[in-house]
DNA sequence: AATGAATGAGGATTCATTCAT
DNA sequence: TATGAATGAATCCTCATTCAT
């Protein structure tokens, strides 16, 4: 990725915004925040340091950006999703959840940020927005979940918060760094081993069967 | 927390070994692992810098020494509790396990520093010990959770990874640093905020009834 | 203070080139110069960093061409005035130059900066042009000088001079950064407080006194 | 100055933190404060940069320690020399005055730093610790003054206050770096040159003339 | 002539870790 | 065993200046 021209225009601009954004959520992988520099992201973007403080006026702020342009894009696609699958059952929902979750390694990776340093840094203004749009989106995807799924009213929300939760804690069980790996692949440590997708879906569906069950 | 003298015999250094872990995971908080410094850990000690390394050779291996005591006493006290308790039902048993979760701050601060940071830094001696004793209680738990609830063989162990995966990410999102807190407290953005322990509780019970053979 | 049009004759960028001037010295106050940015005087000026460029070859030159302003403007405006006021004594003397300065804040913000940094960064031809001008405004004004008060041959040079040090001194502990201004109003440091004016025509008094023929 | 032993004991320590600041008084010389780095300053010392930060949390600590320093010793050597001398005139006052000032480069160095840069990025204990030794050591001196030069109650601290922002005027204007320098060797530019301590004496000479005539 | 995006050298500061005492 | 002074790598961010448009 290297981009070499000036971006004068505003659509050109907007461009390399999001084409920054990509980048720096691709370096994080599954690496700790802090270990991804900023040198790093301009050298992977092609440009230079100081370059990236066009853009964002921190890091915290390139991220918190990055990760809201996933999460949006993916309440939207989600919700897209569902609607085109109508009324459904716990299994299929959490089967496309899972895998729509899945296919989004790097939400999936920045999520975790937020509550851990991307909310100790930011400044209120630019966490207002970030919450707004959270609870817009997931307000409105929520209301698709109510309509696929049989659940009590506030429960569609309460689903996709604990669907946030579960893919949190999840994801930071299942793809360990290799050191790790390799001691997990020891036949005596099978039981700590987990195929996110797999256990993303087999537990939300558990959960759904379970919050549907209160029903009667 | 000041310890001057001398630990000469082996009982007195493990003595100080354990108050500088419970030190260690007191000073974590809700903070930033990184923002922990060994300084301010020595000093709350009241041990020169130096002399953390004669009982942990890196800052991780002191932490997660602290996760492995917070965890192993958590697993032993959960499955004492819930043999005590005997058979029972999804709620009755999520509200068990959320209060016990709940009344170990240090350990729910530590668990997601594990995947995030720990797991990054340590040698597979220490990652293999760590795992070895997780498994161990991990397994001996899950039996005693088979044993009080009406679940499917090998749920016990799936239902405990969940529970730990719920935990790191409920955690995160339930209790969020002041700034943070100060804007969800307007009312719009009501729907994100969430209690801990009564979140964690409800999410157990549903997913357990979800989870438990259908007793026909 | 915004321009949008072109200058495209030469007495526009002669404008131009003023105001930019200006704008620098009002920008400056009593900040210092690492702390005000080109992008700021651009911004102040309605300007684009790049064209302060076109004319001004550094940011060095484009302070010592405001300075150059300013001094030119006051040596020729202070020896009006004296010739203005005929022959006079030390004390109406100190009182003239002291006003004078007084309300020239950018002039005493600006002078300072001469031997501190402009000097230090400024090629040859800029500091020889710089300091002809100089010399000729002070030879010319020492003339005046020594026409209204009854100093020997060369003392009008030396008292301007005198007084060029005197005020680079007194302004910087007459006008401390808030903070300081704070601690300084404590009681029992009261000796260090100054004021600008006052203090400088006390100190050309006493001087010119002390520098007068005996008029034996 | 290459310091490689570690200064455990106390007076090490403070001997090491005398050797920082006249490394660091003596790095300044003639040039902008921004040119001088704590990197460099470290390396002169013979020490790594983290280890200034031992001895000086920021770089205007250290700077304004020095500064400090060199103050009190000189108000204390001048005081002495002052009372040694007994009863004076005011050629003899300023000559011992200017050479005492003349002989101690770093403090000339350091005093213009003290408005500019250093006021501007301190915290109110310090500035206020700071204030408080310069009043003493000034009040004291001026006593020493006040006793051996027949001024008015109070003129000694003028006197002083005024030598001051003489030397700090005085200084920038008689050592120019090299390329200034060179221009003003020509000999149109000969009035613009001064010799500091020769200027200084004469400057102080006429001033305490000026402030004795009043009395009568 | 004017713009403003891009540059990139540079600097202060932090902190886990080492090691002389 | 304990200390804490010393280390030095590492990182974020700034800003004067350039240059493509």
């Amino acid at each position: 990725m290297v981009m070499r021209l000036r971006a004068r225009k505003e659509e050109d601009k907007l461009a390399r915004r999001e084409a920054i954004l990509e980048v720096a959520a691709r370096s994080l992988g599954r690496r700790q925040y802090a270990r991804v520099t900023m040198a790093e992201i301009a050298e992977r973007c092609g440009l230079a340091k100081g370059t990236l403080y066009l853009y964002f006026s921190t890091k915290e702020e390139l991220f918190i950006a990055a990760l809201e342009l996933e999460l949006a894009s993916w309440f939207d696609a989600l919700a897209e999703e569902l609607l085109k699958l109508g009324r459904t059952d716990p299994h299929t929902f959490g089967d496309v959840v899972a895998k729509s979750l899945a296919s989004r390694e790097t939400l999936v990776d920045l999520l975790p940020l937020l509550h851990t340093v991307l909310e100790q840094n930011i400044d209120t203004d630019t966490a207002l927005r970030f919450k707004r749009m959270l609870r817009d989106k997931l307000v409105a995807c929520a209301a698709v979940v109510e309509h696929v799924l049989p659940l009590h009213g506030g429960d569609g929300v309460r689903l996709l918060l604990r669907t946030h939760a579960m893919v949190v804690g999840l994801r930071q069980m299942s793809d360990p760094p290799p050191a790790i790996a390799e001691v997990l692949a020891r036949p005596e440590l099978h039981p700590l081993q987990l195929d996110f997708e797999r256990e993303l879906s087999d537990t939300l569906t558990d959960l759904v069967r379970g919050m549907m069950k209160t029903e009667e």
